[in-house]
DNA sequence: ACTCCCGGGACTGCCCGTTCAT
DNA sequence: ATGAACGGGCAGTCCCGGGAGT
C-alpha cells in the first residue's frame, strides 16, 4: 500500500515534469535525461512507469483529454443551453491553457502530433462533435438563427479556436487569451444568434473568468495491459 | 560565371528538397541527411550555401514571407477595396498552401518557431498589421459596420486563418481548405459589412480569385517517399 | 513445510523458462524480463533464488552436467563393453538434446561459456575423461583395434560430436541429429575395432534408439552458500 | 585519392579491430564503443563506414568467406587428387584460425549466428557443398574406398572440423588444432581410402604445415550502394 | 568559386541486471 | 517474495567541420 503511494507519487512527478518539457520544446525537443532532472528520478524509475517516451506523451495527452471530458460534462449538467455551454466550455479551456502545464502539454502534444506527423485527426473530431451536438441541441431550442448550420460552425470554431490560442502564444505567452477568446465570441454571436438575443449573450461571454475553475480532478488513463 | 549559375541551381535543390522535408517532418524531424538524399548533394555543398540547419529553415520561411509580401502588394495594386483585399488575400494563401510546398513548408516553420521555440512573433505581427492596415483602409472608406474595430478584427482574422488551415491539414491534407475559408468569411461577414452589402460581399467570397482561380482540384499531398 | 514446497515449485518454473530463453537466445540475448514474464513470478522471487543471471545459468548448466553424469554411470552399470558404453551414451546425450531444454540449453550455456567466454574448458575435459576410461576399459578387454590410442579418440569424437550436434541444429533444427551421430560411428568404427567385429557394432549402432531414453531423474544440484 | 587512400585505412582499422573483439566476446559482446577506442577513431567514422554493427560483422564474415573461397580456388588449381585437396583446405583453414583474427571472428560469427541465432546454415551448406564435389571427384577417380558416400562425408566432416576446432580452442586456444586436425584426418583415412593408399595419405596429412600458409590476399568485399 | 569525402563527437531513447525497503 | 527504483551501457543518429580537389 504505502509503496503504491510512493509509486505514484513518482509517477506524478515524472508526468508533471514532462509535461513542462513537452510544453517549452515539444515531443522531439524534450529529451528523457531533461525530464529524469527536472523529476529528480532516475532511467529505471521513468522506464518502470513508462515504456517508451511515446507512451509519456500519450499518458498527458490522455490527461489533458479526460480533464477536457470531464469539464465537457459538467458543463451540461450545470443546466445551461447549448450556446451558453460551449461558450462556456472554450473560457474552461483558455483558462486551463493558461495556468495548467499539463493541459498546456496536451494541447501542443495534439498539434504537433496532427500537424506534424503522421496525422491522427481523432482529438479534433471530438472537439468538433461535442460542439457540433451542443450547438445542435441549441438550434432545436430555438436559440440559434435559422441559418447557422451546427456542423459549419462547430468546425470554425474549433479551428478559431485553435488560430487563436496559438497567437495569443506566440505573442504574449497566452496572458491575453481570455480576452481573445471574448473578442471570438463577440465576433461571432451576431452570426448566431437572433439580434434580439444579443445583449444577453454579449453579457454571458463578459462574466465567467470568475475565478472559479473547472478543475474536475481527472483520474489518471488507466494503465493498458498487454 | 558559369559556375554561379550551377551553384544557384545546386542551391534551389537543396531549398526545395529542405521544403519538402520541413513540410512533412518539421525542423526537427527533417535530417540533413535526407535533404541531402532528396537534393542529390553532398553534404559540402549544402554547408556552402547554408551555415547551418536553422539558416537553411530561415531561407525557407523568408523565401514564403517574401512571397507573402509580394501577393499583398499585387492585391493592393488592384483597385479593389479593402476588405475585398483582405479576403484575397487570405484566398492567395490558401491556394498557396494547398500547392506550393515551399509555402507549406515556411508556414510549419513559422508555426512550430513561434509556437514551440523561443518565440519570433513577428511574422505573424506582420500579418496582422497589413490586415489591420486594409480594414482600417475599409472602414475609412465606409465599408464596414461602424461597431468594427480593425486592430481587433485583424488579430481575430489572423488566429482564425491559422487555425482553420490547422485543422484542414489535420482532418483532409488541406483539401478542403478552400472551403474552410469561404466559410470563415460568411461567418464573420455579418459582423463585418453593414446588412445591405452583405449580397455583394458573399458573391465576392463565393468568386474568388478574380477567376483564374477558381477552386481549383487541389491533388491530395504526394504521399512521402519517392 | 508447506512453504519449502511451493519454493520448490517456484525455482523450477524459473530454471524451466530461463532453460527454455537460454537455448533460444542464448545467455546475453535471454533477459531475466523474459525468464520472469515466462515463468510467471516477480523480481523478487528470482533473486530470492539466484543470486545473479550467471548463477541462473551456471544452474541450467550443472543440472545437465548431472544429469550427464547419470547417464554415463547407468550406462557402466548395464554391463556394456566399453565402446559400447561410450556410443550409447552419445546417443543418449543426442537423445535429450533433440528433445529436453534443460539439456540443449545447458549445451549451449557450455559452449557459448566456452568458445566465447573467459573459457572454461572444465566440462569438456569431463566428457573427455569418461570417454577415454571406457575406451582405456575396451581396449583392455580387447575391443579395439591395437593401433587405437584411447586418449586421442576420446578428444576427437567428443569434438566431433560437438561439431555434428552444431551442425544438425543448424541445418535441420536438431531433427536429424540422431542419423548425424550414426553416421559418425558408422565412420569411426572402421578405424576403432578389428574387422571381424565391424558387423556386430553395425548392428549396434543400428539399434538404440528404442524409445527408452534414459531419464535418471537428476536430482537438482545442491544450492552453494557463499 | 588522397582522401580515399585515408578512407580505406580508416575502414581497415575500424574491421580489424572489430574482428578482435568479435573474436573475444561474440557480436553482442562487443561493443560499438570498445571497437572505437581499438581503432583510434570515432562515431562518426564508424558510421560512415558501416551503418550498422550488423553491417560490420557481416563484413567481418564476408571477408572470412572470400578469403576461404579463394584458398579453394587455388587448391584446386593445384592439380590434386580430390582427397587431397579437403585435406588442404581443412589445414589452410586450421593454419588461418590460428593466426588470423578476421578469419577467427568470421567462424565465430558464422557460428554464433547459425547456432544461436536464427540460423542461417547457408555458410556450412557451402562447405559442404565444396567438400562434397571434391569427394566426388576423388571418387571417380578412383582415390576413394568403394563404399564411401561423398555426401555423407563431406558433412561428417564439416561438422567435425567446427566441433574439434571449437574443442581446440577451448582447451588451448586453438594452439593445438594443427595436431587435432591431423588425427582427425588419420581417424577418417582408413574408411575412405583403400588399404594400399592408407601410408601414402598418412604421409600426406603430415606434411602440409611447412609454413607456407595461403594467403590470397582476398579482396574486401565490395560496397553495397542502396 | 564551388563541391565533396571523410570524419568528429555529443546525445538520444532504450534496456538491462541489480538492489532495497517493505 | 514484491514493487519500485537505480544507474550504467548499448546501438544508433544527428549536425557539423575541415582539408583536398576541381
Amino acid at each position: 500500500m504505502a509503496k503504491q503511494i510512493r509509486a505514484e507519487i513518482t509517477r506524478e512527478a515524472i508526468l508533471r515534469a514532462s509535461a513542462k518539457l513537452f510544453d517549452r520544446h515539444g515531443y522531439r525537443g524534450a529529451s528523457l535525461n531533461d525530464v529524469l532532472k527536472l523529476a529528480g528520478v532516475t532511467k529505471g524509475a521513468l522506464y518502470f512507469h513508462f515504456s517508451s517516451k511515446e507512451e509519456l506523451a500519450r499518458a498527458v495527452i490522455s490527461y489533458q483529454h479526460l480533464w477536457a471530458v470531464g469539464v465537457a460534462n459538467e458543463e451540461l449538467e450545470e443546466g445551461q443551453t447549448g450556446l451558453e455551454a460551449v461558450i462556456r466550455l472554450s473560457q474552461s479551456l483558455a483558462l486551463q491553457l493558461m495556468h495548467d502545464p499539463m493541459v498546456r502539454a496536451g494541447i501542443r502534444l495534439t498539434l504537433e502530433h496532427g500537424t506534424f506527423g503522421e496525422s491522427t485527426s481523432e482529438p479534433y473530431e471530438g472537439w468538433i462533435a461535442v460542439t457540433e451536438r451542443l450547438l445542435v441541441h441549441a438550434s432545436e431550442s430555438g436559440e440559434l438563427d435559422g441559418a447557422v448550420r451546427p456542423a459549419v460552425v462547430a468546425r470554425f470554431v474549433v479551428g478559431a479556436f485553435t488560430g487563436v490560442q496559438i497567437l495569443s502564444q506566440v505573442m504574449t505567452g497566452r496572458n491575453d487569451l481570455w480576452e481573445r477568446i471574448r473578442e471570438m465570441w463577440e465576433m461571432l454571436l451576431p452570426t448566431l444568434v437572433p439580434e434580439r438575443k444579443l445583449p444577453h449573450y454579449r453579457q454571458f461571454v463578459r462574466m465567467g473568468a470568475t475565478g472559479e475553475v473547472k478543475t474536475p480532478t481527472p483520474r489518471r488513463p488507466e494503465q493498458l495491459e498487454p
